[in-house]
RNA sequence: GGGUAAUUAGCUCAGGUGGUUUAGAGCGCUGCUUUGACAGAGCAGAGGUCACAGGUUCGAGUCCUGUAUUACCCA
């Protein structure tokens, strides 16, 4: 069958992965062999594939391969995750657009619609992911929001809230008034932009004449202040402290409070305390037992409490009161500066810090734990550097409690019930329990009301954060709240893959989470001897940024379409250009162009087109080795060895490279393991190897030749197949027939053989000889195949060369040498080069260009003189003489004997030339 | 404001515990090459005072301290 001279991904890749598929490579179920787990970080239902989670399911597809071809039982558990907010949002907006809001419809109602939108548009990025070629096992597929995995929230709230740590609790939180929700810090952008701050005046009570100037960027909320604080140390204001001022426009009188919190250098060094709308204000308002006055309403307009402007948006206020204020000759001056923001990340509305009535979690012992299992190494992090950042927020002094409620319908609802005749608030009886019977039953007991129904309870409206289910995830995905028979098998999971910019919200509360419930789940003997966490490794990955790093995202448009590059580059190619500048943790430039004209982002990339290319040199290899004539005769002569010296260096390289590779492996080097593969393929066996062995134009070759040829190449593409699946499948089945059955994916990764280096050594000096001889004739303008004249000065090294066998022959075949023999003097009318120790000489029967030679000898001539310099300066120290290690001295006296020897050869052909000086 | 990291060739990146013949790779660039597996290619070449300033050391891209720039995290 002829094959085409381009390699083709899009037949290629459908026709594999539906073949992987009906093979049932995939699917993993428990048995005797080793397993290897990962579970994928549950992709938003509501995303599409973009560049992230390309990156990060390619690696997690790299291992799991890997792990598929050692023999291991593989199992990669896809899934995706609610997203409650993300969601929510996308629902509503559906809604609004079918002319139906939120409002005028049920909860029930709600959540069916968002289900209806779930089924129909939810599995899209796992179909995506398909086509990257990830081989999640998809009959295990889960969801957050699905009944199991509900379960388990529900479960473990109730287990936390009877081990007393979940609560309720008035707390300052990031309030978003637009979603009308609270967002966890994460969920909170900050940013600096323009603000103006307001410096006003407070009268003194009593006292007129005096008053107390104060900066603030939020002059609407002055009427919720309590206090004005000053620094105890500060002169300006000391005798004020302990006296009351009068808050402008509504004259209520507020005590000046000493405080070292204070800035004496910002502003005017004195503060306005507003409790209930400042986290800081918050804090030094429960110091000094204060008030907490709050004058917004859930949408960020202004209460009855403000006094004035009330029903006005906090924006519209922030102007008129501006107004008011200089009418009244309040306001000092304004100055423009610039501070940070916080916006919500889904509605883009500025954060309101709000007091509300929350639920909490506890942290203080799950944040030891989670720090105790990192440090213990029972988690490792790769790249290590990450745990300064991990230390950093778990930290006693830095943790904080985890608000995990949420004012959403899109989620599991909190089982907590509520008596209905009492009103809401901190001291409300609560009742928290996996159903509304048992919710009930203790209704009863508590209020000792024995008549008690349903009807009488009412349920918390919030539901929980969804990260709340996302960090049973490692437990959840195998029902193991509920049955423990694939938990006790696939858990602790190998690894996680994850951006650090999660490494809080998922990577850290899984790891609490594995902590807390592994003993009660597998048992204390199985988490004793197994490990309570849940994955052993956790490989952070970079974001992936366009030029200008940005983190690419679609909101900016700067991130190119991840379908569209498949398209383009297949699946292998956009997967070798995601990896080729991935080390891990380091966040990756992907450098995909603009267009000048339109400012928009191309779907180009060129480390995609490396790996589209790099297919397509391995498919034209393929053809090659496939389209030579076979001779059962052997070879003879020169060629024999030559083919002899080609095996025996192939071989090797191959087994020194499978050995650096495992290594790689080990450390989570993916991009370098990748990168060495692709040199092996491309410059050892497609450059080096395949030209050696390679007949000329029109000759057969030898059938055992060729075997070996195969038999090498087949071990490459199984090396290669993590990396790139698709092309590797192919060529293995193009390589050789296969029995049903027989695929690549399931083959075995092939096992380091002996290697000499000191041979694979020796070859690489030969190597620089023939380019040294290229580079001669690149310099003269002799063709490729004009043959040439070579002699090596005789010498130990260049004897050495001639005695293994083909290498000579090797050389003489790929410089196209018409004779290549050993000389004891000088050659006349040839270009000499330094390869190693030797020196070597290229007969020109043209001539020399004896001005382009000297200078050539007199810049190597020069460079050696300098290195010769250097090194002498060494040795000349008598300190690092003595000092040094023996070892180093001695390789320092070995530089220095062989740059000498190399500089005496380039003054002897200097002389030779007649150069002159 | 506090913290964490980064800064090495035009671009994107490697360079565990200081000493691999005066820094490596891929891309890009330059020159040559087209009946030959592959122009999505081959061969060769040019490109770096390792951000800056000090310091430790016999010796620093590598360790320390500052400065600058950038990114992120937390106020």
């Amino acid at each position: 069958m002829e094959l085409s001279t381009r390699y083709n991904p899009q037949e290629t890749e459908a026709k594999w992965y539906a073949h992987w598929l009906e093979q049932g490579y995939f699917h993993s179920v428990p048995d005797e062999r080793e397993p290897y787990t990962i579970v994928i970080p549950p992709p938003n239902v509501t995303g599409m594939l973009h560049m992230g989670h390309m990156l990060n399911n390619t690696i997690q597809d790299i291992l799991i391969r890997k792990a598929r071809l050692e023999g291991k039982n593989a199992c990669w558990v896809p899934g995706t995750d609610h997203a409650s907010i993300a969601t929510e949002a996308k629902v509503v907006k559906l809604l609004r657009e079918q002319g139906i809001r939120k409002s005028d419809i049920s909860r029930e109602e709600f959540l069916s619609h968002a289900f209806d939108w779930k089924d129909k548009y939810g599995g899209i990025i796992l179909e995506q992911l398909k086509r990257l070629g990830a081989s999640c096992d998809w009959e295990r597929t889960r969801f957050t929001m699905e009944p199991s995995l509900s379960r388990a929230v529900l479960k473990v709230f109730v287990d936390l809230h009877n081990k007393g740590l979940i609560y309720r609790g008035k707390r300052m939180t990031n309030w978003d008034p637009e979603a009308k929700t609270v967002l966890s810090n994460e969920e909170v952008i900050h940013q600096e932009e323009n603000a103006r701050l307001f410096h006003i005046r407070y009268p003194v009570e009593g006292d007129p004449e005096r008053g107390i100037v104060i900066a603030t960027q939020r002059p609407e909320t002055i009427m919720a202040d309590v206090a004005v604080a000053v620094h105890p140390d500060d002169d300006r204001y000391r005798d004020l402290v302990g006296k009351r001022v009068l808050i402008p426009l509504i004259d209520k009188a507020i005590p000046i409070i000493a405080d070292t919190y204070v800035d004496r250098e910002f502003g005017t060094g004195a503060l306005k305390i507003t409790p209930a709308h400042d986290q800081n204000d918050f804090a030094i308002g429960q110091r000094h037992g204060l008030e907490v006055v709050d004058i917004l309403n859930e949408d960020g307009s202004l209460n009855e409490h403000a006094q004035i402007l009330v029903g006005e948006d906090r924006f519209a206020a922030r102007k008129k009161i501006k107004t008011l204020l200089e009418d009244g000759g309040y306001l000092i001056k304004t100055e423009d500066y610039r501070t940070k923001i916080g916006r919500s990340e889904r509605t883009d509305a500025v954060v309101e810090p709000r007091l509300s009535l929350q639920w909490f979690l506890d942290m203080k012992d799950f944040a030891g734990t989670a720090l105790e299992a990192v440090r213990k190494g029972e988690v490792r992090f790769y790249p290590e550097g990450m745990w300064n950042m991990f230390y950093q927020w778990l930290r006693e002094d830095n943790v904080r409690d985890w608000c995990i409620s949420r004012q959403l319908w899109w989620g599991q609802r909190i089982p907590a019930w509520y008596l209905k005749y009492e009103s809401a608030g901190e001291d409300q009886m609560v009742f928290v329990a996996e159903n509304e019977e048992e919710a009930l039953r203790q209704a009863r007991q508590a209020t000792g009301k024995p008549n008690l129904t349903l009807d009488d309870l009412k349920q918390e409206e919030d539901v929980v954060d969804t990260w709340f289910s996302a960090w049973l995830w490692p437990i959840s995905v195998f029902d193991g709240f509920e049955r423990q028979d694939e938990l006790r098998y696939y858990y602790p999971t190998n690894l996680l893959v994850t951006g650090w910019d999660i490494m809080f919200f998922w990577v850290a509360r899984m790891i609490m989470a594995g902590y807390e419930w592994a003993d009660e789940l597998l048992g204390p003997e199985l988490a004793q001897s197994k490990g309570r966490q849940p994955f052993h490794d956790v490989y952070f990955t970079g974001m992936v940024r366009d030029n200008k790093r940005r983190k690419m995202s679609k909101s900016l448009g700067n991130s190119p379409d991840a379908l569209a590059l498949l398209d383009i580059y297949g699946a292998d190619g956009v997967r070798f250009g995601m990896l080729s500048s991935a080390a891990a943790g380091n966040d990756i430039i992907f450098d995909a162009p603009f267009d000048p004209k339109t400012g928009e982002i191309l779907n180009e990339s060129k480390l995609c087109e490396q790996g589209r290319n790099f297919c397509n040199k391995m498919w034209n290899a393929l053809r090659l080795i496939k389209g030579w004539p076979l001779t059962e005769e052997p070879a003879e002569g020169e060629t024999a060895t030559v083919h002899q010296l080609a095996a025996r260096w192939m071989e090797h390289r191959l087994n020194i490279t499978i050995d650096k590779v495992t290594g790689l492996f080990r450390e989570y080097r993916l991009s370098e393991a990748m990168m060495t593969l692709y040199k092996l393929i491309w410059d050892d066996y497609c450059s080096w190897y395949l030209e050696m062995i390679k007949p000329a134009f029109g000759e057969p070759l030898q059938q055992s030749v060729i075997e070996h040829a195969v038999s090498l190449y087949e071990r490459m593409t199984v090396l290669l197949h993590p990396f790139m699946p698709f092309v590797t499948e192919e060529i293995w089945h193009q390589l050789r027939s296969r029995l049903e059955g027989e695929d690549c994916i399931v083959s075995a990764l092939p096992k380091a053989g002996e290697y000499d280096e000191e041979f694979l050594q020796l070859v690489e000096e030969a190597k620089e000889v023939v380019t040294a001889i290229r580079e001669v004739r690149n310099n003269y303008g002799i063709k490729m195949k004009d043959p040439l004249r070579v002699f090596v000065q005789d010498s130990r090294t260049a004897t050495g060369l001639f005695q293994t066998v083909g290498l000579k022959e090797m050389i003489a075949k790929m410089a196209f040498l018409e004779s290549f023999e050993i000389t004891e003097k000088e050659v006349d009318n040839a270009v000499a080069f330094l390869a190693g120790k030797d020196k070597f000489f290229v007969v020109m029967e043209q001539g020399l260009d004896k001005e382009a030679e000297c200078a050539n000898l007199r810049k190597e001539q020069e460079h050696y003189r300098g290195f010769i310099a250097s090194v002498q300066a060494k040795l000349s120290n008598e300190r690092f003489v003595g000092s040094a290690p023996e070892a180093v001295v001695a390789k320092e006296r070995q530089k220095l004997a062989d740059g000498e020897a190399k500089l005496r050869v380039i003054e002897e052909s200097l002389a030779q030339l007649g150069c002159g000086s």
